[in-house]
DNA sequence: TTTAAAATTACAATCGATTGCGTAAAATAT
DNA sequence: ATATTTTACGCAATCGATTGTAATTTTAAA
């Protein structure tokens, strides 16, 4: 790969005899300019195969235009929903992404958010890590003025701005269904209660309980259950115990209800008329099992988009003392024919 | 969001009362600084909060460090499984990444590239859009001096590095695996024939016909075939024909073989004892599928390591006579119980 | 003690684009 | 025709880090 000098805006001006403030200023379509001239600059900028030099410019205006993003994995598909979500936006804006995984590491979410904040990007967006310690290095890139959103998994104490589902809600819509359709004994896998989505999920199973005047049964629910191998094993437990549930909802997500439903299957128990399954995230399998996996889709390209634009809002909002806004979207119940009994 | 000054170099070099020069050269570990010095700038560096403005240096040192990506979906199973895997390496690397969408579409993918160039990207990496036209944009980047990087969805002609799977192999393994299955008439859905990948998968489906001398039926290959709904539907005028298949290679995808699987559940054709159904590309759900779809894996994290590496590879390249490599990395057939007929 | 060599540090230019300010030229008003 | 306002462009500083070269200090050798 041979070094190739670049037409610069100097380039530019010395053809044509001017210099290169006109230049710069032509090619930023300023008034001050003459239009001929800018015709000009333009025609001769387009001749040179001039590209200006974002470094250069970015620089000087003390921005990048960059917009960093980590989450704990890009191959998942809700992260890389938002992500494409995201970038549906901020391609338009002339915005570019810099994306991070976190791999779920705390040390490496650190490490990430520093390559970030060293990147001078406009805006940090970040979903974080299970393995979550504190959060001194969020509270840094605010301190850095770094704009900061935090999407889905948030760390609710930091006053920042955030996009997040309603999970209460939609646990609690799940739960209410699987009452409905007359499952007694609902058991919850639950995820790592740090993260407040977890704990936001359990709460609404509780609160569906206790609007149809449901006694809890704590042997029900199984904690740490979010991955498929863990769901599985949870699964494995549930359905050995002395009362077995009849219904599971994995509110960790469709993975783990995925290990619900082989164990199921394993065993010989019959979904959903033996045993009711509801998922969380509508992972595009969730639609192909047999039977299909009742679940919560979480709108995940929306909720990118939504981050996006929420930047855009508050990049021209100069208004400091407005408090930092949170956005709350509603998920859905996908009622499936893993909760369907009559059938 | 307040404005926040930034430490400088020069704030470092105020409070220690010497020149911003030895505080990059500390700050780069250069020999040149006394240790002393050296150490005593460090820890001013982190009592000050530095960071370094890679806007300054990249433009000073004419390089920007970054990687730009362009895919036709970034939420899509496979190129969000690339980019995590090139992500893995970069990251290590303190090098960044830049992704894009192309959406499929010609146009779009022009922009993203001018977009890249704009950016100075030193590396763009890019699997191109199945509405494909000619390549002058690929070919620009060539002129700007930036290295391409192309893989699997190629442009055969363009002289670059690039990284692929061996089609024509994966393909001919699956078919063979068909034939010595026992299966006679075997159907072909494939791709559009525009984009190499696909033209090798068929190659390769050919060349398994040749070697067991099978003559190849022509009304059994469908073009196009490369959605899930364009699967299904090619598989409703595949098994209404008068001689119908009883295999038929989805070449384009899972999903594809996804769509023939659901047609043939909804025609009550067994699989696989009266169909076989071979997919392409390992997506997640096709281990959950009932029965669960015979595919190929493509390694796809591995390639993006594989890309990632290439690109560190020839930075430290500078025998400019060396013609641009290809690597292939031979996929995996992975057999499951779509195409296993003795179960 | 003097001098040459080596190690540090300072100075200043540079990367490419942007922008406040000043001025000459053109357009308009008096 | 002269005064005044606009318009268009040039000048030069700036963003922050890097780096070749010059200057100074330190160390070692004579």
């Amino acid at each position: 790969m041979k070094k190739v000098k670049r037409t610069t805006i100097y380039d530019i001006a010395a053809k044509l005899g001017i210099t290169a403030s006109s230049v710069s200023r032509a090619l930023n379509n300023s008034s001050q300019v003459n239009e001929k001239t800018k015709e000009l600059i333009i025609k001769t900028a387009d001749e040179l195969n001039y590209k200006r030099n974002i470094l250069a410019s970015n620089l000087r205006k003390g921005q990048s235009k960059t917009i960093g993003v980590v989450v704990p994995r890009i191959n998942q598909n809700f992260f890389s929903n938002v992500i494409a979500g995201i970038e549906e936006i901020t391609y338009q804006k002339g915005y570019n992404l810099i994306i991070c995984q976190s791999g779920e590491q705390h040390e490496k979410e650190i490490q990430c958010i520093n390559t970030l904040i060293n990147q001078h990007v406009d805006c940090i967006v970040i979903s974080v890590s299970v393995d979550n310690g504190d959060y001194q290095h969020l509270q840094n890139v605010l301190d850095h003025g770094i704009q900061l959103i935090q999407f889905d998994r948030v760390a609710e104490e930091l006053e920042t701005l955030k996009v997040i589902n309603d999970n209460v809600q939609a646990s609690f819509e799940a739960v209410s269904h699987l009452i409905e359709g007359g499952y007694k004994r609902i058991a919850l896998l639950e995820g790592p209660q740090n993260l407040s989505i977890f704990k936001q999920r359990k709460e609404g199973y509780l609160k569906a309980f206790k609007m149809y005047n449901v006694p809890v049964i704590e042997e029900l629910i199984v904690e740490n259950a979010w991955t498929k191998e863990l769901g599985a094993e949870g699964t494995r437990k549930l359905l050995s115990l002395p009362h077995p549930p009849d219904a599971i909802f994995a509110s960790t997500s469709d993975f783990s209800a995925l290990g619900v439903l082989d164990v199921a299957n394993a065993m010989g128990i019959k979904v959903p008329s033996e045993l009711g399954i509801c998922g969380y995230a509508n992972e595009s399998f969730s639609e192909i099992t047999s039977p299909s996996i009742t679940t919560i889709d979480q709108f995940s390209v929306y909720m990118g988009n939504t981050v996006a634009n929420l930047f855009f809002q508050e990049i021209g909002n100069t208004d400091t003392t407005a408090k930092p806004k949170t956005i709350s979207i509603k998920p859905e119940l996908i009622i499936r024919g893993s909760t369907l009994r009559n059938r």
